[in-house]
This record gives structure tokens, sequence and C-alpha cells, in this order.
DNA sequence: CTCCATAAGTTGTACGTACGTATATAGTAC
DNA sequence: GTACTATATACGTACGTACAACTTATGGAG
């Protein structure tokens, strides 16, 4: 029998020392120029054994520092080349998505990772299964647009399974408050807030507010509204307050033409955002009334139905585009520096006045 | 930033001939020396790239023999329940593309796939580098928007490698003439023939057409032109014959211009779509014409655009949503019922008839 | 035609040298 | 004591040489 090559030789009895203890886990072992002494060999051959035993998971290499022994026997064979980080949204194809996935995709091809991606059509039993793909699809990093971010999220438990498993991931547009997940948006409260004191500065008092109740977005929108008008110590008309979420939107082309035909009708409408605008249009100009003479109009997102209508809406801007690229080279760095505490990017929300609005012209 | 070093650079260059399907499966790759020569290295460097890219599975070594494409691409994933279906797009917020996403999306996640997205931006070695990353993500099946599907193909060759390894694919909205690939798509040349026949039927003979001519949706789109003049025996004047690609996009409006100022210019426009036809009635409102009194105006695909201006334009069905669940039941059919060869499917255009053609009302 | 020794080619082992880059530490200045 | 700097030390990259071990192709003997 032909005696074995001296690196197999050598990377066995460093195995040996290894697994009976002289080598203590997680301490260091003798650099490579000691081994070469101790063992009289060349340092490539010390090399050539110690490359095997790093590939077998016994040895951790650190440039500068030392080689070490591995306290995880063979956890996991990170996967080097390329990485993946997985997108979750509740919507695809609607609004301002499209956007929002673009900015992502182009910051991480460019950087050389691949998009995995999902959405949930703001249901929670589909967000647990995109969470499970994602997690089976072993992804480096998350961002998730939170699913019904209002109500008590079911799926907490794997969200913290992500937190456990060190995958950074970042919410975008809005976040679980029970989590303490960094979060890239817009100021919506602020941004309601600009809306609303922008229409009551134009002499309107009667204003009514179509928003969502079931995502963050909704009820921070609201608080904004709510806070306007305690700023001049006015209290608004509760009757003016149409609420609808993901389930119930069917319905609101009833409540909306019901506030339309209360005896003290608004005459300034604040829109969760440009879709739902659009449909209030529909129906005051369904009624004969006419923007912005008998009635003015606001929302949020600017997105292309700002404009496309014959009603130029007064909108607040947001980023889209500019937010996926945000989170993209958010969840690079933390994947790459390894930092999971990066800050929160909060959007300042800035007023863009359109066509859509004019001075209450109704005595008081 | 540092460049990377020569074992990795020589790494990943063998490991872009081993997936574009330069080195064949199975197959020998040139020796040490052979390698050592070429990359004008010594011949450690080469046995380090080699040795990773062994370790990594891409190769195998036989001493005295030589080394060997690994034939193992699907091996250790096959115990994996979830799979993964890779898109490639040439955009991904633009137009029609976010429904056809939302529709493979909405397909794959109901029936348990992971999506994995990217997208060209109509740049060939983008697509290069997407189908890399696709290759090297080991997807199950693929669903590919051909980027500049008109010209050459410089990456056929990832195509023929994604065949080899017998990885299912299909084309959507066009597919390269080379490849003998399946497609899904709409009938280009009957949709325009449609148009343009509607057009000649409202009396308009002088008739412009602008059309993309780096991609085999536009080249179609032509030819349906011309058959519908072939048709009933007229010709047409080369000089309302409008062309643009990619990269010339920016000049279209000056064309527009110069035909409208044409002594004898058009009485009608066939647009290559939507976005254009937009463009070209920005056009014709800037020098005060009318449409559809003074100028008709038609265009494929049926997007939102069609009726998002004052202009209701004329156009042809796109089935958008549609397409990409096809697309998504078509590969998956192919994976599960291990059937390459499945028929491709055309779609039928319809004429959508809005406002925005009416009859010639010049005198011949 | 078959068998087998040989040559040629390929990867494996092992040595050596030199310099680059990252880390830790001791010493210095403040 | 703190902050910075210089130095030593560790691993990383890259060049080179030589020969061993193994496979394959070749060509001549039978």
């Amino acid at each position: 029998m032909v005696s074995e090559p001296k690196y197999i030789i050598i990377k066995n009895e460093i195995k040996q020392l290894i697994l009976n203890g002289e080598y203590e886990v997680s301490s260091k072992i003798p650099s490579e120029a000691e081994l070469k002494d101790k063992f009289n060999v060349s340092r490539h051959t010390i090399r050539q054994s110690i490359a095997e035993l790093v590939n077998e998971g016994y040895l951790k290499k650190e440039q500068g520092s030392g080689t070490y022994v591995s306290n995880q026997y063979r956890l996991e064979q990170k996967d080097t080349s390329q990485k993946t980080i997985g997108v979750i949204t509740t919507y695809l194809s609607d609004y301002i998505f499209p956007s929002i996935i673009r900015g992502i995709e182009d910051v991480l091809s460019k950087k050389g990772y691949a998009l995995l991606l999902s959405s949930t059509q703001n249901n929670v039993e589909n967000e647990k299964r995109s969470l499970e793909m994602m997690l089976e699809k072993r992804v480096d990093g998350l961002i998730i647009e939170p699913t019904k971010s209002a109500n008590l999220n079911p799926n907490l438990n794997y969200y913290l399974g992500i937190q456990e498993r060190g995958i950074p991931y970042v919410s975008i547009n809005a976040s679980y408050e029970e989590l303490e997940a960094p979060e890239i948006r817009m100021d919506d409260r602020l941004a309601s807030e600009k809306l609303t004191s922008h229409l009551l500065d134009l002499g309107h008092t009667r204003i009514c507010m179509v928003t969502k109740t079931d995502d963050l977005q909704g009820k921070e929108r609201m608080k904004g509204f709510v806070r306007a008008y305690s700023k001049i110590n006015k209290a608004f008309d509760g009757n003016l307050m149409i609420t609808f979420d993901t389930e119930s939107i069917e319905n609101l082309t009833k409540k909306i033409d019901r506030v339309l035909q209360l005896d003290n009708s608004p005459t300034a409408f604040v829109c969760y955002n440009d879709q739902i605008a659009v449909k209030v249009i529909e129906r005051i100009q369904a009624i004969g009334k006419k923007i912005p003479q008998d009635i003015s109009i606001v929302s949020h997102d600017n997105s292309f139905l700002s404009t496309a209508t014959d009603v130029k809406l007064t909108s607040i801007n947001h980023p889209k585009d500019q937010l996926g690229r945000d989170a993209a080279n958010w969840i690079i760095q933390a994947i790459e520096k390894n930092s999971f505490k990066q800050d929160s990017i909060i959007y300042e929300p800035k007023l863009i006045t359109r066509s859509s609005t004019s001075k209450n012209t109704e005595i008081d």
C-alpha cells in the first residue's frame, strides 16, 4: 500500500487534535508558519491540509488574525456565490407597486442579487404561504410590505423566526407595530395633516375623509386628518368619516353616495389614495357637481392617476421608485455589513398643488 | 474598489462558459496547461480556480484523464418540494408588464411555485446576466420575454444550454427566430392587418405606420400593415413609415412632426402600441388638428392608456393578465408532465372600436 | 486482429519565493 | 486614559519548478 500524501497525513493529525479537544472549540490553532516548522513541510502543504479542514467545516480562517476551530459542525454550506432577496408585497400590478418593484429589481440586479417575488393580495393566509416559501428558499434578506398592517398579524412567529435566523428584513410603506422592525415609508400622518390643513386654509369646514382601516397607512392618514383639525381647535363631523377595508371595498360607492346626499354634504374630500380619489370624482360628477368649483378633493401618492383624468389632483408625493431603491440598498447594506440595526427611512411629505382644490364658496 | 484576484476572475469566466453551454455537460474542459496559456497565468492559479468550481459542484476532476463539466445540475434539490420558475422580461413597471407578471405570480403562488424575477431593460448584456443568474439559482422552468427579439441574439448559446439541461422554457410576446421555442403571444401580424384594414375601409389612403424595429412584435406589426395594403392591391407611401428602436426613441417626436408637416400628410396613424399612440396624439393636438375629425389613429394592446386621455383609442385587445396565467400554466404542465414539446398559444386579435377613428373626409 | 509495452498527456503532490492585505498589538503623543 | 501610529504577525495571492500518479492513445509484436 502506498503511503498517503503528506497533506492528508497532516490533515488527519490536525483533525485528531480538534476532535480530542487538544485544539479547543473557537480557539486559535497554531499559525501556518508554526505548523510548517512543526511538521517540517512547506507552507503550501500546510495550507492544503487546512483548506480541506475548512471545507469540511472543522476550521475557519480569518485573514490577519488566524485559523480557528469551528464551533459548528458543517452547519450549512453558505452558498457563497449569488445571494437572493425575497420581496413580499400586497399587490403587484396595481397602482404604485410596479414602480416600487422596479426600483428594487434595478438595484438588486446591478449588485448581483437575485429577486424572489411574491404577493399576498392583502390576505394573511397568502402572507403565511409567502413567508414559508421565502424561508424554504433560504433568502438572504427580506423586503416586506405588511399585509393588513393595522391588525394583529397572525404570522408574527414567522417574523420572529426570521429574526432568529439572522435574516435581515425591512418593512416598506407600513410596519407591524408588534415588531420593532426598521421601516422605509412616507410620513403618512404628516402627509394627511398637510392635505387637510390645505383644505382648512382654503376655508373648507365640512371635509370628508375616505380611508382604509386595515392597513397602517390608512390609520396614520386618519390620524393626520384628525390632527389637522385639532391644531386649529375645531372638531370634525363624524358622519363625514368614510372607512373601508380590503373586503368591504365593493360597498364604498354606496357610502360615498350617501355622504354626498347629506343635507350638510361635504365641500371637500381627503382621499386615502389616488385610486379612491378617482372613485370619488366619478360619484361627484355623477350627481352633476363640479370640481373644484363645487367640491374640492385631495389625495395621497401622486400616482399616474393624479393627472390621468380631466381632474388634476392635488396630492402628496410618493417616492415609489426611490423607495424601492432605498429598500434594496438598505437590505444589501444589512447583509454585507452584517448590521441589522440600521435606521429607518421616513420620507417627508410634500404637497403638490394642482387644480382639484379651490376656496370654499359657501356661506358659513 | 480593489479588483478581484485573478483566480476569482478566471473562476467566474469558466463558470460562465459552463453556464452558457460553451463547455458542454459531461464534456472535458481544456487541460490545466492549456488554460494556463489561455489566461496567461501560472498553473497554480488555474488550479485554484478549478478547485473552487469543483467544490461548488460545477466540475469534476479525474486524475490522468481531465476535468469534466458536472451534470448534477438539479440533483441535490430534487428532494425539495418547492420549485422555482424564472421570469425574465424586458421591463417591469411599464405599460402592460405589471399585469403579465401579476398573472404569472398569481398562478405560480397558487400552485406552490416560487417566482424568481429579472428584467433586461431590452439590453442583451443584462439579458445575459439574468440568464446566468437563473441558471445559477437552478430554476426549474423559464418564462422569457425576448430582448431585442428582432436582432440576432448573442445569448443563443445560453438558451441552447437551457435546452441541454432539460429546463423547459417558453417565450412570451415574441420569440427568437433562431430557436424553435414554443411561444405564447398575440398574432401581431393579423392584429396590425385588422387595424390597417379598418382604416382603409374608412376611406383612408395615406396612412402612417409608427413601429419599433428591434423587437419581433414591431416587425410583425409592420408586416401586417403591408399585407393589409397588398390585399387591396394598393401601395403605401414609404415616406409614411416611421421606425424607431429602444435607443432612438428620443428622436421619435421629431420624426412624427416631420411627417405631420409633409404636403401630403397622413390622414391616419397605425401605432406600435398605446404608448406611442399617446405620443402621436400629443403631436397631432400640438399642431391644432382634431382626432378623429382631421386625423384618425389606432394602436395595439388596449392598455389603460387607450382610455386614459380624452382621445379614446381604437385598439387591439391584449390578454395581458391571461397571457401571464397561460404562460405559468404552460410551464407547470411542462414540468409536471415532463413534456417540453407543447404547443404554442397564439391569441386571435380583436378590434376594439372607440372614438379615435372616422371616415376620411378629404377629397381624393 | 488482439495484446501489451510505451509514449504522451493530464492531474496530484510538494517544494520554493515574493509580495499583498487584513488584524492585533505595543508604543507614542496628547 | 485615550487616540493614533508603527510594527509585527497572520492569512491571501501569485509566480515558479520538479516529479509522481494515473489515463489514454499509439504502435509494434504476436
